[in-house]
DNA sequence: AGACAATCTTTGCGCTTGCAACAGTTCTCC
DNA sequence: GGAGAACTGTTGCAAGCGCAAAGATTGTCT
């Protein structure tokens, strides 16, 4: 029984010719779509990871945000975070403040020069989203990838 | 000018409401479903990496590759796939074996044990697949995640 | 009050990866 | 034929990340 043949049959243990094809398209699609975006950023010296911690804090309220907070939203470990940050306050993009209320915590807060920073690269980032991502898929197509990824973030949160 | 407001605006720049809610659910899912995907193969000692490198394997001719060519469909780096193939060969799945024809090249060459860690490996992985992925999007979602990627991977290849 | 558990951040260590450099081999073109 | 370019795989080095442990602080329970 060859490998192929193998696939074809027995459907408990393995997925169908169509099924295979969708996962196959998007597990190959992925890293090459990831690739495109770092590339589009490297020009600013940002990575998709530093981008995003911009985009955190810019969003939260007074532009800043525990560190545990922070890792988590990024799913990023503590000490990932820690590093990461080093980075982003070496570049003056944010800096780091303490908390009076609880001296355990430390607040990451967006700079001045961290939010120009942002600003300054959100239309490109954006941009790149719409030509390797968006574009392609069309407006309906967007809206259904809204829509299956909603569901499957909503399975992955739920059954615990 | 709030960046909320700023969002909604200028649609050139900035992703309209339901492009931003796609593209959240799309980027925000991502990092847990390969975490998932990652941890129901642990118990066997494998990455998705290490995995995804047996699949290929498995599926050439011969169970071999040329090590340049099993690093552009891994989207690896010539030297990250000699170290990771050096993973694989310690733990007996691969072996190292050198072409007659041109002395250049080395062949990565699946194993019989390495078949057989793929054969039990395999029917784990798939149905991990479902379960985070297919299960929630369920029929006509997973065809529609192949055509939505089918035409993104296209448009990647495309343009150079 | 005081002991003990829980929380938050950082540091040490190891793993994985990419880039640049290198060595060996083959191809091209004169 | 032979010089130079192109290709293939490996190694040195640095960057990024997670885990485990440590240090500091806060919360809880008696």
């Amino acid at each position: 029984m060859s490998p192929t043949d193998r696939r074809a049959t027995a459907t408990a243990t393995w997925l169908t010719a169509s099924e295979q094809d969708a996962w196959r398209s998007f597990i190959t699609a992925l890293p090459d779509l990831m690739a495109a975006f770092e590339a589009d950023l490297a020009p600013h010296g940002l990575s998709l990871g530093d981008y995003e911690v911009l985009v955190f804090l810019s969003e939260a309220t007074d532009s800043q945000l525990r560190m545990c907070d922070l890792a988590a939203q990024l799913r990023l470990s503590p000490s990932g975070l820690t590093r990461r940050l080093d980075g982003l306050v070496k570049a003056g993009w944010v800096d780091r403040m303490a908390c009076a209320a609880d001296r355990r915590v430390m607040y990451a807060r967006l700079t001045p020069a961290g939010r120009a920073k942002m600003d300054a690269a959100a239309p490109d980032h954006v941009a790149s989203v719409r030509r390797h991502l968006l574009a392609p898929l069309g407006g309906d197509g967007t809206m259904r990838l809204g829509e299956l990824f909603a569901r499957v973030r909503a399975h992955l949160l739920q059954p615990a």
